[in-house]
DNA sequence: ACTAATACTCACCTAAAGGTATGTATTATA
DNA sequence: TATAATACATACCTTTAGGTGAGTATTAGT
């Protein structure tokens, strides 16, 4: 696997790739809320807990530039603002639910090993 | 799903939590190296471009602190260490390996986009 | 004139990730 | 006596991620 290069960054293989569009602390949160439903700003706000608005924009910004969720703005007063997840971002859930259930496996481990000390 | 405390840090979800165990730049590459073999150090060095010995010490050690891989040192001159995939590592070669899949789709589509432009 | 909504934006700071370059311990062998 | 091998360690620096707190634009309603 050669190096591949996306807007001007070079990574080193494809799981680096994807990792840098769902990484961080707060990108699988935003996706995971947008599973099956599309939502506004201020709900995302709202149900993903410690966010503060800085994060939840900059990480909307980047996962609209990479094209993992669209961003649709109605011209109401006050603002409106809805999001989505596209094609390409719907097939990150698979992904994201393994993750998902492994993690919670890993926790009720953690539990459990922590009960027996 | 409340916040859950691992080696003093809180995690705010369980995909935050496993993120963070395979997440960075180096990680994904050592255990995907280490997916059907045993290699030592200076395989690993050799194996994955553009890894340093800073990073890929400072990863090894992390990835054994979370238990996914082993370390086997052999008293020998010079120095031979070994490092294997732990049953909990093993766990994660699915989830890996899907996203490696997700990642090498992304990457053929962006080749295509480039050479319609 | 003032406030309430909503979806941001900006300035500033800290901490963590990651890169570069160099050094070290040990023993067999030339 | 010098060198080769191997698996690190250490100091230093830059970049990025992320947190805090405050401010803004627009319009309807009081």
């Amino acid at each position: 696997m050669p190096d591949f290069i996306y807007k001007g960054k070079v990574y080193y293989n494809p799981v680096q790739f994807v990792m840098e569009m769902i990484g961080g602390t707060w990108k699988a949160p935003i996706l995971w809320r947008l599973r099956n439903e599309v939502k506004r700003y201020g709900e995302l706000r709202k149900d993903i807990p410690h966010i503060s608005d800085k994060m939840l924009t900059t990480q909307l910004r980047q996962l609209e530039a990479d094209g993992l969720i669209s961003r649709k703005v109605y011209a109401v007063v006050p603002p409106k603002t809805e999001y989505a997840l596209t094609v390409k971002g719907k097939r990150l859930m698979v992904i994201i639910e393994q993750i998902r259930e492994y993690g919670l496996e890993l926790i009720e481990e953690e539990k459990k090993n922590n009960e027996i000390k």
